[in-house]
DNA sequence: CTTTTGACGCGTA
DNA sequence: CTACGCGCCAAAA
């Protein structure tokens, strides 16, 4: 765990998406109701070792995965391909078919996120 | 205290 | 389609 509090709450939006979906670092940012797109990036970089944050889920509003990950975007791709997510001939991910609608409203209010109706996925 | 630096996003050109 | 510009805000220096 993290000892920043921001980051842990991050972290636990990350936790609830599901295998075969993916959310985007501004969809993260948005359901925790702090910070911003950037934060969530920071956040991502900033994962300890040994964590069980599926971090290869977040990518950005483009629908790929973000450049400067780790060294090997290739690696994150072939996660979630593994997880049942289809790529696009041109290595995008199709956010109306698996992007997260995000947690359930009950797991919102218990974890005290303050997040706004659900203007993703257009 | 101030400055710099981003796993970002969006509007414009 | 690509390329900038700028706002965003937490962390680290």
């Amino acid at each position: 765990m993290s000892q920043r509090p921001l980051y842990d709450h991050i972290y636990a939006v990350v936790r609830e998406i599901p295998a075969g979906r993916v959310a985007t670092y501004g969809q993260v940012a948005a359901i925790v109701g702090r910070g911003t797109p950037r934060t969530v990036g920071y956040a991502m970089h900033a994962l300890p070792s040994g964590h069980d944050v599926p971090w290869q889920r977040v990518i950005n509003r483009q629908g790929r995965t973000s450049p400067r990950a780790d060294g090997d975007a290739v690696d994150q791709r072939e996660i979630l391909r593994s997880e049942g997510v289809v790529f696009r001939s041109d290595q995008s991910i199709d956010l109306t078919c698996f992007g997260w609608s995000g947690p359930d409203w009950d797991w919102l209010e218990a974890n005290d996120c303050h997040a706004v109706p659900q203007p993703w996925l257009k």
